[in-house]
RNA sequence: GUGGAUAUAGUCAAGUGGUUAAGACACAGGGUUGUGGCUCCUGCAUGCGUGGGUUCAAAUCCCAUUAUCCACC
């Protein structure tokens, strides 16, 4: 039995659906779950200072391997004394591994069993990403969890390149378990590929359990397919891991997929949705979403959501933050962002209260009626 | 009063005889899901100060007129 620096506590089980109540300890403190993860790519979540993240209740953040590697350099963020000490952020950081970037950055980029090979977007310099290097690079930033380096297939991929694709992702995860030695300190967490096909999910988590790891993510969903596909893949991909270990779906943060990913036994999720619809000028609150710019806030002297007790509902009117945005002024991003990691932040807290008193599905109805205005609708985004 | 210049969308403007009048900003709507994002997409003048005329064809040429600006009396 190996041990890791991060553990999980499983601490209740919904009756009814396979929603989980849970606890993930790691050497920066505890996190209940569910939990959504506010994305902090270039070790800053965007127009949020550390101490705003705390205060709404975040106990983890993520960052990312991949910028952070071309941009300051890991060894300057070793030499600072590591990301927490150079973030001024004492909690929990969970870092990406660059695999998602492999996926998103497209063109200038080669796949071959040794790594990746890839062109800076920043300056176009050429770089190769390993297993080995990108447990290097989150060695050296110190975060809590890494993220094994996979290939995420894109979709619509077809059966065979997949197979392929999570075959070599799963050769990867060896390599990047066999390079990381600090187990004390830091866990590296593996990922499932195998995009829609469910002999493939079966197969990659099959491949990836095998390694006994402290915790198994999600990936290749959220990648432009329907939202049904990722239930369906979702409905059967969660019970191909085991139930004593953190799951976590990649990528995931609108309030509908979060429900539907808590009742399908997830219970991590990161996103960087709630924070980029910020900066443009979109609030998620109790009664959908709001987009600030609309004319018809202009006169509207109301906050944005009358149940939000967040930092700007209790100050500023939605006429008022249409003028920021308007106006391209700074607060206007920091303030919404503000606002909609509060809210998903609360969201989530709701949600684990509600498993907790086994009213789960309940307040999903309630919660999606109010939100989507009938359940009908939701079903055709 | 005389001479000159300019009048094109809410604003700044391209266009100087030939298909549905660039572009930018503003305005209006939409998008955004392991962040290449204070971003991207879409819409927005049947109309070129006004009235005539020339021409197969005029924002473009001609005449008149109005407004504004600049010089000089």
């Amino acid at each position: 039995m190996t041990m890791h620096a991060v553990t999980f506590e499983l601490i209740k089980k919904d009756h009814k659906t396979k929603a989980r109540r849970g606890r993930v300890h790691t050497p920066h403190g505890s996190i209940d779950t569910p939990v959504f993860m506010p994305v902090g790519t270039a070790a800053t979540v965007k127009a949020m200072r550390p101490e705003e993240i705390k205060d709404m209740g975040a106990h983890i953040i993520l960052s990312n391997t991949y910028h952070l590697y071309l941009r300051p350099g890991h060894e300057l963020i070793k030499a600072a004394g590591g990301l927490h000490k150079f973030m001024n952020w004492d909690r929990a950081i969970l870092t990406d591994s660059g695999g998602f970037q492999v996926f998103s950055l497209g063109d200038m980029r080669k796949i071959t069993e040794e790594g990746v090979e890839f062109r800076s977007h920043i300056d176009g310099s050429k770089h190769m990403l390993t297993p080995e290097k990108a447990v290097t690079i989150q060695n050296a930033l110190g975060s809590d969890i890494m993220m094994a380096f996979d290939e995420c297939a894109p979709y619509p991929a077809d059966h065979n390149y997949v197979k392929n694709s999570l075959e070599r992702t799963s050769r990867w995860l060896k390599r990047c378990k066999s390079a990381h030695n600090n187990t004390e300190s830091q866990s590296l967490f593996g990922i499932m590929q195998g995009g829609m096909y469910r002999d493939l999910r079966c197969q990659s988590a099959q491949e990836i359990v095998n390694l006994d790891l402290p915790g198994y993510a999600i990936g290749g969903l959220s990648v432009g397919e329907p939202k049904e596909l990722m239930y369906e893949v979702l409905d059967y991909a969660t019970d191909y891991l085991p139930e004593n270990k953190p799951r976590y779906l990649m990528g995931v943060g609108s309030p509908d997929c979060l429900f539907e990913g808590v009742e399908r036994g997830i219970d991590m999720f990161d996103c960087v949705l709630p924070t980029r619809i910020a900066r443009n000028g979109t609030a998620m609150t109790s009664r959908g979403k709001i987009a600030i710019k609309n004319a018809i806030h202009e006169k509207d002297f109301d906050t944005l959501d009358p149940e939000c007790d967040c930092y700007t509902c209790q100050n500023y009117s939605k006429a008022y933050l249409r003028h920021l945005y308007k106006s391209n002024e700074i607060l206007s991003s920091m303030l919404l962002t503000n606002h909609n990691l509060h809210f998903l932040i609360k969201l989530m807290e709701k949600i684990r209260y509600a498993i907790e008193t086994d009213h789960f599905s309940a307040f999903k109805k309630e919660f999606m009626e109010k939100y989507y205005g009938n359940l009908e609708e939701v079903k055709c985004l």
